[in-house]
DNA sequence: AAGATAAAGTTCGAGTCACGAACAAATCCC
DNA sequence: GGGATTTGTTCGTGACTCGAACTTTATCTT
């Protein structure tokens, strides 16, 4: 039950009820397309009469088409009903410190086109190099009515001006990235930190969670992003900084990091973190030792990520992929430290699923097992969350950031 | 944005609009109260008509009433509407290990009557009691319509079965509670964690949190429980088992849970931490010793809550107001960790306040600034989350447990 | 082959609702 | 007392869902 937000709501008119049921209609074609007349009124409970009349109108608006006819025992056959691909287009644009991926995609989420580009190092650049890409890209599916824009950022947006903030990995400059982007390209423009992107690419496109309204997605890269979908939505707080267990301590002590806290999760289990690891031990084993350097019961941490030794968190999984010793414990102390932070966000929230991102699930099957037993000893144990990496979507940033968009138009209206 | 639920769904009627109006014009008069139709249209936005007709039939069905006239410069002189006092009566009931209090609440809140009792030793007493005392008030009550029941329990509530599950605190068997509640009084019944009432008495009653949506109360007891508004909406998970904060391990090491874990948060910031910390300050000042016992780097847990020395929460409130220095060293230490713990929800979760809930908040003074120290140097810096304690409401769980059943009134119909 | 049966989908009148204009009531100012 | 102003009500209109009746298009039965 929500409680009404006297400061900012609104009332039911006429038009409300269709409102709602359109949306209702077409989530219930995007679930079970194809799908005729006849057995959405038996998933709405709605009157045949009244589903008659609100297909009609979105078939008039291009949200459905009619297809094929399908087969019955007896009686009149049913046509069925589509969610028109050749409707709304969607572009998607996933920012990461240095590349940024773009697609454009329709109705039913399905990629029409895909481009890539080195990431600008201003944000003035990245508007006119978009504007641009989007400009060609809508002379070429001249039949598409277009949407919006939906873009994932490295970093934090502020829910009220809607600048984005905290982008420790990204140069720009706290800018007006929206209202920009919407006066080069004339789309509404949605911007929305990367792990907020991953756990509502789960939520709308994946199939495991069909009734899982919980979902928690762990974003592994430099740092850690958490993006939390609760009762069906996404949790931004009050300025949208809520997500930000990747900065919680996991002890007292421990290495400091650059939020200023010290013994923050993502210090210990980060990509960043496994390539601290991994330089560690190499260069322990150049001096004869098998065991990371350690001063005064801390962790040594060798200056900014991978600087010694030089080796990047691609190096590490390469390493591992081949079999190096050192690189497979680096890896596994990841993974250790991994499984702490979940086992929090389980015993905290005890969500249907969490789902990790990033390039570390390409070891999931090392990582995997590490993972679930510190979960199920650190954890308490009545939840049942399942842990799993992200699913086969290449993207999840890029799929995420076009449920993001798709929302618009599929999620319940914001009545009351 | 919230996602339509496609096992779960409502459709609209006709009278779907109607519904939703009428709440929003219930919550208008609940904030504003009194206040004139005129205002209504105002604070609305629907039309003069519209809101005519709604109040009138929110008067005929008694929950509104008219009140006197207003003032106004020049013109017809507005007629107030308030709350219906009379109208919908609301039990709540409080269940802690020791002590079971009650309350019959009318529409504003505000309580009837009050009335406590020690905790019977099983479900099967309990429901007898509870029936029969709420006959009896019902007698003395005649003109309130009974709309329901609300229970907070010193644990957790399955979300699907309604039946309540651990309450390590509580030797109730497990029981269909609320069924048999339900029979035997006649009216609907809603269970509910401890933690979760407070969280939403103070987004339903708090005045400070105005157009705050982002609420945490921590509940602390013998165990710390955490409630979460997020989204204006209480946040239960899957199975009503989010909210085991206290369960999290604040470090790798740290002395055994009764949950199974080791190093848990309510192990060292709950009144049984305190008073472990107390008695064994006592037990080393009688050893000559000024320090803890402390072996292997652990803590030394002296069997269960005070068994050692025999103290209780209580004795070290009143030993620390007395000014007892081993006393004071406990709070001091059990604030330390209460801030540790606080600092993670603070960086997790980032909601516009935290509101902490126990009998600890009687040394509020003392504790506060530690708290607000150790966030400050713990948490993610950005976030502006308040903290304070439990406000003047003499009873948290009573209130939040009244505002559970309120919300059935007040709150938005779920459509969609 | 004709009629019965059944399912899909449409049409239409009735009831509910919010809107908005017109109207009635109450009060102030000059 | 008359005009201005504000509150609150009445009533016709259009949007919406409902449900019954109807049309269309199949299969099954005899």
């Amino acid at each position: 039950m929500r409680k009404i937000d006297l400061n900012n709501f609104q009332v039911a008119t006429s038009e409300t009820a269709r409102d709602i049921n359109s949306r209702i209609m077409l989530n219930l074609v995007r679930k079970h397309q194809p799908i005729s007349r006849a057995d959405l009124t038996r998933y709405s409970g709605l009157q045949r009469s009244t589903v008659s009349v609100i297909t009609e109108q979105l078939i008039s608006e291009r949200w459905l088409r009619e297809g094929d006819m399908g087969q019955s025992l007896r009686g009149r056959r049913p046509t069925f009903l589509h969610l028109n691909e050749d409707r709304a287009g969607f572009f998607g644009i996933n920012v990461r410190p240095f590349t940024t991926n773009m697609a454009l995609a329709n109705l039913t989420g399905d990629f029409l086109a895909q481009e890539s580009m080195p990431t600008p190092s201003s944000a003035s650049q990245f508007v006119d190099q978009i504007g641009q890409r989007i400009r060609s890209l809508k002379l070429e599916f001249p039949q598409m009515a277009y949407e919006g824009i939906g873009v994932s950022l490295p970093g934090r947006v502020d829910l009220s001006s809607q600048k984005f903030i905290f982008a420790p990995n990204l140069n720009w400059r706290e800018e007006d990235l929206k209202e920009r982007l919407e006066q080069a390209t004339g789309l509404p423009v949605d911007l929305e930190n990367e792990a907020n992107a991953c756990a509502l690419s789960e939520f709308w496109f994946g199939h495991h969670s069909d009734g899982a309204r919980n979902l928690i997605a762990v974003a592994v890269s430099e740092g850690i992003g958490i993006g939390m979908v609760l009762n069906g939505q996404l949790v931004r707080g009050p300025s949208g900084l809520a997500g930000e267990f990747g900065h919680v301590a996991l002890s007292e002590e421990g290495p400091k990091c650059g939020c200023g806290n010290t013994g923050c999760w993502e210090v210990y289990a980060s990509n960043s973190a496994a390539v601290r690891y991994y330089n560690d031990a190499v260069a322990a084993g150049r001096n004869g030792k098998g065991r990371p350097h350690v001063k005064n019961g801390k962790l040594h941490l060798n200056g900014k990520n991978g600087s010694n030794g030089a080796n990047t968190f691609e190096d590490v999984l390469e390493g591992a992929e081949r079999g190096d010793l050192q690189a497979l414990a680096a890896l596994d102390r990841m993974a250790h430290y991994l499984g702490t932070g979940i086992a929090m966000l389980v015993t905290g929230l005890a969500p249907d699923a969490i789902v990790v991102v990033g390039e570390v699930t390409r070891a999931w099957d090392r990582i995997e097992p590490i993972i679930n037993e510190v979960v199920k000893r650190r954890s308490f144990t009545h939840a049942t969350t399942r842990i799993y990496a992200s699913g086969p979507a290449p993207q999840p940033r890029l799929r995420g950031i076009i449920a993001l968009v798709l929302q618009k138009h599929f999620g319940a209206p914001v009545i009351g």
